[in-house]
DNA sequence: CGGTTTTGACCTGCGC
DNA sequence: GCGCAGGTCAAAACCG
């Protein structure tokens, strides 16, 4: 009813099931960013517009996921031929308000303005969010072995509050369980409120930290769902090939990337009137 | 006309 | 070795 709330993990190779993302991406580093939606937004978004981010995707593949009833769209970054970065959307098996969009690989290639972009979206969050949206993202960051530690990590506070190892299919759950309490923060601020922060998942420790020069992903941008790119964007799409599942606030939708994404944020960080 | 989406087929890795 | 599931490719359809 508030917004969206996200978080951001980037994992490398949870366990059995992902075991099978892992196959082939062993030492890909992949974030993971979850969504929640409300049905509010979720409606005006579909009246209003898709979400989109600073790149540009290409849906290549959906898949049917075992255990969810909602497929998982495939998408590349069309902004740049060469470009290899990729991101899957899922919704979570046990919540469909809760949007699972998985990053992977990096751009290799300067994203789209985002002074000019950031504005673009700025003006438009502040229309729409002022409205009622307030959108959160958090971004937790798994990390495995890959992406040793850092010192700038500043632990701001936990996010599993038991921090009881996660399993890979539980990490959507306590993502769940912090999406709750993101949504409380989230009344607490009326306003549109983007929210990087990074989880940094070892071992079976698990920290909120706020990252501004440590991209175990170098995503060089965030992804803002704007209506920019008109009615047909991934996620719009995804939503709705999910049947009536809500669909996130397009203008007010932003998603941080690990690394440069903080400073962007510091310039997106929405203050509405 | 160019770019994107859709969708079935194919490939690959893992578990049994 | 086989089957399953995830991930990718490619051709056709669609849209602006």
């Amino acid at each position: 009813m508030e917004g969206i709330s996200s978080s951001t993990k980037t994992e490398s190779k949870p366990s059995k099931a992902d075991n099978h993302n892992t196959k082939k991406r062993k030492f890909a580093e992949r974030t993971v960013v979850t969504v929640r939606i409300d049905e509010e937004n979720v409606r005006r978004q579909k009246s209003e517009g898709p979400p989109s981010d600073f790149w540009s995707w290409r849906k290549y593949g959906q898949k049917p996921i075992k255990g969810s009833p909602y497929p998982r769209g495939y998408y590349k970054c069309s902004t740049s031929k060469g470009c290899s970065a990729k991101k899957q959307v899922e919704r979570c098996r046990t919540d469909a308000s809760i949007l699972i969009i998985t990053y992977t690989s990096n751009h290799n290639h300067p994203g789209p303005d985002i002074s000019s972009t950031a504005k673009c979206c700025s003006a438009h969050e502040s229309q729409t969010t002022q409205d009622e949206n307030p959108t959160k993202i958090t971004q937790l960051t798994l990390q495995e072995p890959l992406t040793p530690p850092k010192q700038e990590q500043q632990q701001i506070q936990p996010i599993t509050s038991g921090s009881d190892h996660e399993k890979p299919s539980n990490s959507v759950d306590d993502e769940d369980d912090d999406l709750e309490e993101l949504k409380s923060q989230e009344e607490e601020i009326p306003m549109t409120i983007s929210i990087e922060d990074k989880v940094h998942l070892e071992d079976s420790s698990v920290s909120l930290l706020i990252d501004e020069e440590d991209p175990p992903l170098s995503y060089p941008h965030i992804v803002s769902f704007s209506s920019t790119k008109g009615p047909k964007t991934e996620e719009n799409d995804f939503f709705d090939e999910l049947e009536e599942l809500p669909i996130m606030s397009s203008s007010s939708f932003i998603t941080s990337f690990v690394g440069s994404s903080s400073v962007f944020f510091d310039e997106r960080i929405l203050v509405l009137p």
